[in-house]
DNA sequence: AAACGGTCCAACCGCAAACAG
DNA sequence: ACTGTTTGCGGTTGGACCGTT
């Protein structure tokens, strides 16, 4: 699964996918340790992987919180909604999901809800209608339907995002959460982003 | 039953922020 | 202030799985 391992050899490192013994020393090893250095843990774990992949392994799958399975019908709401504010900030989105990884929302996203929304004829990179030409759905009802939709999600839209504005400024004065923390995304720059931080 | 195509998702890569010296 | 190292994030990949023909 996933992608081919490219790092047999030199460094004696395993990658590819993760065994039923591997899993069970790394949880062992955390439950007893904490992961205190991810890149000292595998050595002192007695795990052949880089303390990168320990990490992602753990976070994304052994972590007892998780919350596995289907995502209910509230839980795609609130991506969707938070989608609209932070953009691909996953890592802030599962922060309001606590059982589940950055890793999972962001696979549910691109797997089902951008399909979803597209159909639904908005835009899922800025949460806005797509462009159609003018007075395209005159007379169509189920387009005219649609734009309603499209209207509800747009008042969702900026109903959270003045509860963010909100929430954001009582933030302030505390410590700065990392759900909040802006990063500056990865040779994203050329993306355009719906909102500017 | 086999071939094919689409979907799902675990795991990887590259980069930048955060941290340590 | 600078440099090197570690950590965390988001994008992407590719094999497994599943439904359809």
């Amino acid at each position: 699964m996933g992608r081919s391992p490219c790092c047999i050899g030199a460094s004696g490192l395993k990658r590819g996918p993760w065994t039923p013994e591997e899993d069970q020393k790394l949880m062992a090893f955390v439950h007893k340790h904490g992961h205190g250095s991810w890149r000292f843990l595998p050595e002192k774990a007695g795990l052949r992987r880089c303390g990168k992949s320990c990490r992602l392994r753990w976070i994304n799958y052994l972590r007892p919180d998780i919350k596995r399975g289907k995502f209910s019908l509230q839980e795609q709401k609130t991506i969707i909604q938070l989608h609209a504010l932070l953009g691909n900030r996953w890592s802030a989105i599962a922060a309001y999901l606590p059982k589940r990884t950055d890793n999972e929302i962001k696979n549910y996203w691109n797997t089902h809800l951008k399909k979803r929304l597209a159909t639904m004829g908005i835009d899922p990179s800025t949460h806005r209608p797509m462009v159609a030409p003018i007075g395209s759905a005159s007379g169509d009802p189920k387009k005219v339907s649609n734009l309603t939709h499209m209207a509800q999600w747009e008042s969702a839209r900026l109903e959270a995002e003045a509860r963010l504005v909100k929430e954001s400024s009582k933030h302030h004065q505390n410590n700065r959460t990392s759900a909040l923390r802006w990063r500056r995304p990865a040779q994203r720059v050329d993306k355009p982003r719906f909102l500017t931080y």
